[in-house]
RNA sequence: CGGGGUGUGGCUCAGUUUGGCUAGAGCACCUGGUUUGGGACCAGGGGGUCGCAGGUUCGAAUCCUGUCACCCCGACCA
């Protein structure tokens, strides 16, 4: 195509600089803009639109599990913060403080939250008396900030919108439950929703929440092989309980700790679509977020009655988040434009249709055009909608798991990190030092303990003893 | 926090080496007209004091000192 090149100098080709495409893409298709704080961006129109949905999406299905949304504040006075050791040392380097209300320096310094652990449990220790409290199922909508050395878009910010969901539970059993059923909800929403296959699994104990038991995650595979943690989901057991001194009684009339969970999903997901589904084109969105699911464009919309078929053709989809593009730019214009933003799905109407009752339509992921009947736009629309949400996520998972390889040796490993950016699958010992080797030699870090396990050899890949968990490895962002 | 790079209309950049007339270009924007099936064209127009502070000089975007911000690569994190 002899436009090819206009495209091309537009966004950076994801296989010159995939770091640059990454920042053409959030630029171009209007998600964000860099503000005056360091790390901090502005969120635009179409890049708040996507986290709604996301954020719609989440919502109901958590609250489908019994989970009511709360509000905590912002500010965590530091002796709160330091009640539990680990938590603290995990976030101290990165918190903001607030030392001073206006002129007055303050008694006490707060932190801005980085995450809001240590002031649920405040409250639980309040609020939790007796096993008929139980369990407490409480999420948040809300952003957190933690001051991060190196930022971008999405992908690391210091202020982030996340959800945090944080329960409690009278027995270890029900919380574990709890955790293994949120990151289940996350991968099905990733799934379903962003269209984003991933891999569930467990953090080795290096890798996990500071302050849990234990950390499960689901890791999805980025475009360039990268591994990107989506979600997390944390057991902490009774360690916060006990630090917090979170106390109920139970029926037996004996005084028992809660165990807890906590589990997170945040505007990184944002990053991901891009990152999973863009092309060189652009954004590419899936249905079922995308702010505009179909554009309609008018060609020689000067032309009498072509507008008004297009706002009559709006009508007839009014089922699917539409727009007409009805600005005086050329239609070649507006068609790089959409596909820019990454709108599944485009509407072609002109003089030419019209006098045929048809349309043309054209999707966003593979550029097929079609022409359809005007009587049967709104099924075709739809079947259209439901096929690219279908399609992306086969794309997405035939592409991860070409790019999912398996190592027996540590030379292999080298060599496939090195050559083929993936998951490597590796059996592992389950020692720490082995870790840090392979994070050493290659760059890459244990991504997760796949809850589907297989047995690839019997020794880990690393110092030859009896493996005990199959792992997936990677280098994350 | 270490290494590298960049700050000049909204954006991308030229000009800086060797100081000198009124600081330039393309894109974007505004007005009018012609156009419209893959980023249209013509004409006219508005907009910058060169990141910031100080210094050298008759004269500074250009030289010096300091400072701030952003980007990229590493170490740490959703």
């Amino acid at each position: 195509m002899a436009n090819d090149k206009k495209l091309v100098e537009a966004i950076t080709s994801m296989d010159v600089d995939f770091a640059q495409w990454y920042t053409d893409v959030v630029k171009k298709a209007e998600l964000i803009d860099y503000s005056s704080v360091k790390g901090c961006m502005v969120i635009k129109p179409d890049g708040y639109a996507i986290w709604e949905n996301i954020q719609r999406e989440l919502d109901k299905r958590f609250k489908e599990t019994g989970v009511q949304n709360v509000y905590m504040p912002m500010f965590i006075p530091e002796s709160l913060l330091q009640k539990e050791k680990d938590h603290v040392e995990g976030f101290a380097p990165e918190v903001a403080w607030v030392t001073h209300g206006g002129l007055e320096p303050l008694q006490e310094r707060m932190c801005v939250r980085p995450t809001s652990e240590t002031l649920f449990c405040d409250f639980y220790a309040r609020d939790i008396h007796s096993y008929r409290d139980l369990p407490k199922l409480y999420n948040q909508w809300c952003s957190v900030v933690r001051w991060e050395k190196t930022t971008r878009p999405f992908l690391r910010s210091r202020e982030f919108l996340w959800q945090e969901g944080h329960t409690a539970h009278a027995t270890a059993e029900e919380a574990e439950e709890r955790t293994i059923q949120m990151l289940n909800l996350y991968a099905d929403s990733c799934e379903q929703v962003l269209a984003m296959p991933v891999i569930r699994g467990r953090k080795t104990d290096k890798e996990k929440f500071a302050g849990a038991e234990a950390t499960y995650t689901i890791e999805a595979l980025m475009h360039d092989g990268k591994a990107l943690q989506s979600g997390t989901s944390h057991n902490f057991g009774d360690g916060f309980a006990k630090a917090f001194n979170i106390q109920f009684s139970d029926k037996d009339n004996k005084l028992k700790y809660v165990h807890q969970t906590s589990w997170g999903m945040t505007t990184r997901l944002i990053g991901a679509i891009i990152m999973v589904h863009g092309d060189n084109n652009g954004l590419v969105l899936p249905p079922a977020i995308a702010p505009v699911q179909v554009v309609i464009v008018p060609v020689q919309q000067q032309k009498a009655g072509v507008l008004d078929k297009a706002y009559e053709l709006k009508n007839v989809l009014s089922g699917f988040r539409v727009k007409v593009d009805d600005t005086d730019k050329s239609p070649g214009w507006k068609f790089s434009e959409s596909e820019m933003r990454g709108i599944p799905v485009r509407v072609e109407i002109g003089p030419r249709d019209i006098e045929n009752g048809q349309a043309v339509l054209v999707r966003r992921d593979t550029h097929e055009k079609i022409t359809v009947a005007l009587s049967e736009l709104d099924v075709k629309v739809g079947e259209l909608l439901k096929d690219i949400q279908k399609n992306l996520l086969e794309k997405a998972r035939s592409h991860r798991d070409a790019h999912t390889y398996t190592a027996v040796t540590m030379d292999e490993f080298e060599k496939t990190i090195e050559e083929k950016p993936g998951f490597v699958k590796a059996m592992w010992c389950g020692c720490q030092e082995c870790e840090d080797k392979i994070k050493e030699l290659t760059g890459a870090t244990s991504r997760c303990m796949p809850f589907a396990q297989e047995q690839i050899s019997d020794k880990c890949v690393c110092c030859g003893k009896p493996a005990v968990k199959m792992v997936y490895w990677g280098k994350a962002y």
